[in-house]
DNA sequence: ATGTCGTAGATCGTATACGATCTACGAATG
DNA sequence: CATTCGTAGATCGTATACGATCTACGACAT
């Protein structure tokens, strides 16, 4: 039942660093030093390097050419471009996905959701985050839109960071987990226009509650 | 007047490899050998690596572990999915760059549109494309929303691939050219809804006529 | 004839070693 | 006293060398 880890070294250190600094095990603004990173997984800096090439691409930390990586800082201006370009894209993306999904589609986006609520109810808040980022991916179906997809994944991977400051509201939690399955059916249903707009409060109304939560930080 | 070369030799290679790519040297659907490359560039294959990396992120070639980098190939479905998202996101950040640019952004955006006209009348087709997707982003301006500017800056790269297909068309070079100017001037007065309109003119007959292209080749 | 297995060659992926660049800090200078 | 210069240590960036994986293809078994 694990991740069928990547075949590479730089695939599972990408995953590995990528959940640290999502967690904040790596803090924001804190700098990381490729040589501490390679002995930390036991392996050597080249894979660690490329790993850091692509994180930064995802938008979690900023290179420095000769001075090293960086964490990327948390700031309540990027919390309002991400979820500015989420609305942009992902409603009108997922009414399209509700249109032009076919059986396997519904099958893999309703076990995305039962999976999430599994680790939701068990409390796993670190896996509740990737789960909750496949869910709203297997939405669009990324088979019919690949760059849309990509798009998406680094927007939710970037979210993911500040969510997880005021995940321990259960309150939310079983808001979200409302809002999440009223959303599949709509979508499952093929109402492309309901599912739009379920989508778009979903993620307005997430975005307000960390723009309030960072706000009286 | 050169470019000021990247600091590292893979920011160097990544450029230069990308441009081969949108230039068609490096065909698409081709294979890319780490080792050719690093001999043509002359140097060891760690920094071609990590540009091959970065220019994966960034949607020009795919990685299979194990077995090697392929040119992605072209299709028409991404044209439109790329347009498409332009379309999502750049008239509404283009307008919210007309409210808020201040002088220096203006000045720089102007230059922009000079050294892109002088490019053009030059028919330097290789430096018109970077120039092109620079006057563009400088209209979002990058320091407001720097995910936007990056997101963009992946839309136009893509979209780069299949505009020089057909760059050969004076009439549509000129075409853009008027379209540019009068989306700069109604830009830096400030005029953010007419701005918007006509982004999404500039971008939708650009579209479409890319999308014409390539359905009767 | 078909399919499986195994080997050779090519290519990728990573460890090690080394050179280049940066930062910090103290000495020399005006 | 302020400033510049220069050195030492740390860290980054890359070349070289080696081991791992894949593909192609031919021998063998069915």
């Amino acid at each position: 039942m694990e991740e069928p880890l990547s075949r590479t070294m730089s695939g599972q250190i990408t995953t590995r660093i990528r959940e640290k600094i999502l967690s904040g095990v790596y803090a924001p603004g804190s700098a990381l030093l490729q040589d501490v990173i390679a002995a930390e997984f036991g392996t050597s800096k080249i894979p660690v390097r490329e790993a850091l090439v692509q994180l930064r691409s995802e938008g979690l930390l900023d290179i420095y050419a000769h001075r090293g990586f960086q964490v990327r800082p948390l700031s309540a201006q990027e919390v309002a471009e991400v979820f500015h370009l989420r609305l942009s894209i992902e409603p009108a993306a997922v009414a399209e996905g509700a249109r032009q999904a076919n059986a396997p589609d519904r099958d893999y986006a309703r076990d995305a959701l039962a999976r999430l609520n599994q680790a939701l109810a068990g409390n796993e808040l670190s896996r509740s985050g990737d789960l909750n980022c496949a869910f709203h991916l297997a939405l669009i179906v990324p088979r019919l839109y690949p760059m849309t997809n990509d798009v998406l994944f680094r927007l939710h991977t970037v979210s993911q960071r500040y969510v997880r400051l005021h995940l321990q509201d259960r309150g939310r939690t079983r808001r979200a987990n409302k809002q999440h399955t009223e959303l599949y059916n709509a979508w499952a249903a093929g109402k492309a226009k309901e599912a739009e707009r379920l989508t778009r409060t979903h993620i307005e109304e997430t975005g307000a509650e960390l723009m309030a939560t960072l706000s009286h930080e």
